[in-house]
RNA sequence: CGGUGUUUAGCGCAGCUUGGUAGCGCACUUCGUUUGGGUCGAAGGGGUCGAAGGUUCGAAUCCUUCAACACCGACCA
C-alpha cells in the first residue's frame, strides 16, 4: 500500500476528550473517529488491526472444534420475553420498533437467538455436543460509554455457545474453551490472567474472566501471593475472621459529633482508629424482606476502612436486586436521621453486618440522631448481632480464599469471559433433544465471549511508548514501512524503494510505502505513531554502498542491510517471533 | 440516574469579567525555501461562535430554556 493512495489520518495533537492512552493513540494514529457517544468509525488502519484479531480468534476457535455461523443484530422481542430478559436486562438493551409497531432489540448478546436456532434444528443426542460461534457487532446502550472503543456502545464480539447432554460434557468443552482462550491471548502477545468471576446478567454457574493487566483497567483483580488463585474483586470472598470479638473494655457513650459527617472526619476529630468505626449504608429491601417484616429498606454495616461489595450485597435475600442506595430523603424518613449520623443502634430496619465488622469491639457508629455518634459499641452487649454476611470487597493483605498466601490487587481489562450457563436458557426456551433412551432432555449450555475491538485497545494499553503504538507483530496493521528520504530528488531512491516494495509484497509481507512528499521527520513520526514494527529507511547516505537501514520499532535497534538482503532479513525477523 | 464542567474553523485553544465589524497555533491550498527526526517564509481558503427564545441601537459576550459532549459518583452514611 502506498500512503499517497491511503488514509494516513495521523494527528499531532491529542483530542481533548480522550483520556486513556489507547484512546488517544487510536485517534492520533488515525485508527478510529468518534461518530457519537460510544459509536466509532474504524478507519482503514484500525480496521486492519481488528481483522488481525478476528483472524487469530477464528483460527483458534476452529482449532478448538467450534463452528462459525452468523446471526442477526436485530432480534425479535418475543425471544427475549420468552427467556425473561426483556424485563431483566434493563435499559442497556436498546429496544426498537419496526414499521408494524412490533418490538425488537439490538442484540447485546445472542443466547436467545442461538437457543431458538438449536431447539429447532437439533433434535438428537447424536448431534451433541455442539459449539457454535460468530464474530459480530453487538450493541449495548452503556450507562457511560468511555475510553474510546474500550467501553463503546457498538462493538465487535466473538460469542460462542455450546450445547450438551450433561454437565460433564459441558465441563469438557468449557475446559477446551479455557485453553483456546489462553492460546488466543498468548498469540496476541498480551499479558493476561484468567480469573474467577461473577456471572452477571447473563446468569449461570461457573465462570472465568480473562483480563489483560493494565492500570487503566476498570476491574480490580485479587491475586494470591502463594497460589495461582485469581478472582475478580466482585467475586473474591473475604475470609471470615478466625478470631472472635475482643472483650469489651469501654462503656457505651453517646457523644456530640456535629462536625463529623464522614468516617474520615470521625477518625480525625476523635482520634479513633478507622478499624474501630463502621459505616451504615441504607439500601432498598427485597420483596422477601418487605413481606417478612414490612421494612422497605435494610441497613448494611461494613467496617470504616472497608468498602461494600455490591455484587455480594444484592445476592442477599433481604436486599433488592439490583442494588439500590436509598436517597437522602428516604433515609431521613426511615431513619429519622441524616446520612453521616447513621448506625446500627436503635435502627428501625433490619441490619446486616459484614463478617469483619461483626468481630469489631469498642467501635463507634452514628447514633441515628443528627450530630451524634455512639462510641464503645459492642455487639450482643449493646445490640443484637442478627445477620452476618460477607458483603465487603477484599483488600490488599487479606487472607486468600484459597487458604494459601494473602491477596494483592491489580487492575485488569476484561477481554474474555466464559460461562457455564447450565440450563437457564434451555429450560426457559424449552431447548432439548431426545436421549439414547428416547426421553426428552433439556440441554446444558455454555457461552464464551471475547471482545474483539476491546482487545485492540487493550493491546495498545500494554504496548506503547512516548512515540506511539508498539504493535505486537501479530496485530500490526502493516509489517514493514518503507521510508524513502527525499524521494523526489533523485531517481536512485524511488527506484530502490519500488524494488524493495515489490519484493516484500511478493514475499507476502504487508508493506506500507510512504511515498508522500514529506520531510523525513514527518514520515518517521507517523510510522512510529502507527506502530509499524519494521521500517526500511532508504537514503542517499547509504546508497553508495548499496545499503539501506532497518529500524526495529520495538527495540529501536538500527541495522544496515545490503539492498538485496532486505527481504530475507525481514522474513527472518518475522518467523523468529 | 445524580453532581460538576465544556461547547468559538478539521484539531487544540484565546476572546466573555466590563456588549461595539471573530482571533491564535496546528492542519489545508498555492508559491518559494529546506531535506536522516514534526524546516522556514509569503499569500490564501475555511466560522449560522451548540440550538431556540429574550434584553439591547447593537449579543460569541448578559438572561431563560433546550441539546450534545466530557469528567466524577454510584462508598455518602
Amino acid at each position: 500500500m502506498r500512503t499517497s493512495q491511503y488514509i494516513i489520518a495521523t494527528l499531532k495533537e491529542t483530542p481533548s476528550d480522550a483520556e486513556v492512552i489507547s484512546h488517544q493513540l487510536m485517534l492520533r494514529a488515525g485508527m478510529i473517529r468518534r461518530l457519537a457517544s460510544g459509536l466509532y468509525t474504524w478507519l482503514p488502519t484500525g480496521l486492519k488491526v481488528v481483522r488481525k484479531v478476528e483472524a487469530i480468534v477464528r483460527e483458534e476457535m476452529d482449532k478448538a472444534g467450534a463452528i462459525e455461523m452468523l446471526m442477526p443484530v436485530v432480534q425479535p422481542a418475543d425471544l427475549w420475553i420468552e427467556s425473561g430478559r426483556w424485563q431483566e436486562y434493563g435499559p442497556e438493551l436498546l429496544r426498537i420498533k419496526d414499521r408494524q409497531n412490533r418490538d425488537f432489540a439490538l442484540g447485546p448478546t445472542h443466547e436467545e437467538v442461538i437457543t431458538e436456532f438449536v431447539r429447532k434444528e437439533i433434535n438428537s443426542y447424536k448431534q451433541l455436543p455442539l459449539n457454535l460461534y460468530q464474530i459480530q457487532t453487538k450493541f449495548r446502550d452503556e450507562v457511560r460509554p468511555r475510553f474510546g472503543v474500550m467501553r463503546s456502545r457498538e462493538f465487535t464480539m466473538k460469542d460462542a455457545y455450546s450445547f450438551h447432554l450433561d454437565q460433564a460434557s459441558l465441563q469438557e468443552t468449557y475446559d477446551v474453551m479455557y485453553q483456546a482462550y489462553c492460546n488466543i491471548f498468548t498469540r496476541l502477545g498480551l499479558d493476561f490472567r484468567p480469573v474467577i468471576a461473577d456471572t452477571g446478567s447473563i446468569g449461570g454457574d461457573a465462570s472465568h474472566e480473562f483480563h489483560v493487566l493494565a492500570d487503566s483497567g476498570e476491574d480490580d483483580i485479587a491475586f494470591s501471593t502463594e497460589s495461582d488463585y485469581a478472582a475478580n474483586i466482585e467475586k473474591a470472598e473475604a475470609f471470615a475472621p478466625q478470631e472472635k470479638a475482643d472483650t469489651p473494655t469501654q462503656e457505651l457513650t453517646l457523644t456530640d459529633t456535629p462536625n463529623a459527617k464522614t468516617i474520615a472526619e470521625l477518625v480525625e476529630q476523635f482520634n479513633t482508629p478507622i478499624e474501630k468505626t463502621v459505616k451504615t449504608l441504607i439500601v432498598k429491601a427485597s420483596a422477601e424482606c418487605v413481606a417478612d417484616n414490612g421494612a422497605e429498606y435494610v441497613a448494611l454495616i461494613v467496617r470504616g476502612d472497608h468498602e461494600l461489595n455490591e455484587i455480594k450485597a444484592e445476592k442477599l435475600a433481604f436486599v433488592a436486586e439490583p442494588l439500590e442506595m436509598a436517597t437522602d430523603e428516604a433515609i431521613k424518613e426511615v431513619m429519622k436521621a441524616s446520612p453521616g449520623s447513621l448506625g446500627p443502634i436503635n435502627c428501625p430496619i433490619p441490619v446486616i453486618v459484614d463478617r469483619a465488622a461483626a468481630v469489631a469491639s469498642d467501635f463507634s457508629a452514628g447514633a441515628n440522631q443528627d450530630g451524634k455518634h455512639y462510641f464503645g459499641i459492642n455487639w450482643e452487649r449493646d445490640l443484637p448481632l442478627s445477620q452476618v454476611a460477607d458483603i465487603r470487597n477484599v483488600v490488599e493483605g487479606d487472607v486468600s480464599p484459597c487458604g494459601k498466601g494473602t491477596l494483592t490487587i491489580k487492575r485488569g481489562i476484561e477481554v474474555g469471559h466464559i460461562f457455564q450457563l447450565g440450563n437457564k436458557y434451555s429450560t426457559a426456551m424449552n431447548a432439548g433433544v431426545l436421549t439414547e433412551s428416547g426421553k426428552h432432555q433439556v440441554l446444558e449450555m455454555g457461552c464464551y465471549g471475547i471482545g474483539i475491538t476491546r482487545i485492540v485497545a487493550a493491546a495498545i494499553e500494554q504496548n506503547h511508548d512516548k512515540y506511539g503504538i508498539k504493535w505486537p507483530l501479530a496485530l500490526a496493521p502493516f509489517t514493514v514501512a518503507i521510508v524513502p528520504m527525499n524521494m523526489h530528488k533523485s531517481h536512485r531512491i524511488p527506484d530502490i524503494a519500488q524494488k524493495i516494495y515489490d519484493e516484500l509484497k511478493a514475499a507476502g509481507i504487508e508493506v506500507l510505502f510512504d511515498d508522500r512528499k514529506e520531510r523525513p521527520g514527518v514520515m518517521f513520526n507517523d510510522m512510529e505513531l502507527m506502530g509499524i514494527p519494521h521500517q526500511i529507511v532508504i537514503g542517499e547516505r547509504n546508497l553508495d554502498t548499496d545499503q539501506v537501514e532497518h529500524k526495529d520499532r520495538n527495540s529501536g535497534e538500527k541495522t544496515l542491510l545490503a539492498i538485496d538482503k532486505v527481504v530475507s532479513f525481514v522474513v527472518n525477523k518475522i518467523k523468529n517471533i
